[in-house]
DNA sequence: TGAACATACATGACACGTCATTGATTCCGC
DNA sequence: GCGGAATCAATGACGTGTCATGTATGTTCA
């Protein structure tokens, strides 16, 4: 192998201010999001796709792929969020190893009552301090990269 | 409470496109960088900072100011790290509460081996996914967020 | 039909992160 | 000095995430 490229000063900037930027705003959400509300952030985005589909509910598989989470990430998740009685788990007739996840009236209500103020802190601490060009910018940035992670594994 | 100010669908945008890279490019270099090395990316931001440090050695306080970590999870940290023989907790002559953390020698081989690989992939994820001009707004958007982090908790 | 394979989901073990609390020193004003 | 406050760090409890594995059901095809 050859000598391992490094990175130059402005990518080295760049990384270090995006790696704590990343880890400071998702810690800060997420405390602000708990604190107001008992939800974390990933409560929080699996409520939001269940109260987008039709009845509230989905398969956990639909959720996976939403939420491109791993699948046993999810199956934990979602057995602490019923225990919260944020879901129920119903069976499936259709498909016999499969289920339904379902919002229940608790699960709503958390959601509702959690949504503007999450919005809100979502723009104080982060859409506010961008120009509209950053803000296209990071859309462009992460759809290069994401491509780039959901093509081949080299 | 005045009705709250939804994104506009360029924010929505940019703000899922961000989220799922930001998740997606982390667990990707973490899958990655353990495969490789036996390391997380903790591990790897720990060892990095005792290996810049003379003596290669810093108080835990140091090592919490430089890492932007909460106390309690470097600490806990440590104690992982040092079970698994990657560093060494030493006393502190000139203040009797505190500690210096030490790297051994089996920590500094792993930082040496897997630094090469792990530059290399973020290159290969990430930076050369992006332009010049991307990179320098990725920092000055970054910089400017994490500024309103740091400031008020309004 | 039934064997091989794929899909849907759960689970146990264990690493990681946060919060609240505690213990031990050091610092500082009187 | 001495008493209170601040600092340095460890710990227990508990929620979270990953990996490896298990189990049941569905699907395909000879």
């Amino acid at each position: 192998m050859d000598a391992p490229r490094w990175l130059d000063d402005d990518q080295q900037r760049a990384w270090r201010a995006y790696l704590r930027m990343q880890a400071g705003l998702s810690a800060a959400l997420n405390r602000r999001l708990q604190a107001a509300s008992g939800l974390s952030l990933a409560d929080y985005d699996v409520l939001v796709h269940l109260t987008d589909a039709p009845d509230g509910r989905l398969r956990p598989y639909e959720l996976q792929h939403a939420l491109d989470w791993e699948q046993s990430r999810l199956s934990h998740h979602l057995s602490r969020m019923q225990r919260r009685g944020l879901v129920e788990r119903q069976e499936c007739a259709a498909d016999g190893r499969g289920a339904f996840i379902v919002l229940t009236e608790t699960g709503r209500g958390a959601i509702e009552t959690a949504a503007p103020d999450h919005v809100e802190t979502v723009r104080r601490l982060f859409f506010d301090q961008l120009t509209p060009e950053q803000v296209t910018t990071l859309e462009e940035l992460s759809t290069r990269v994401l491509a780039r992670l959901d093509g081949a594994d080299g």
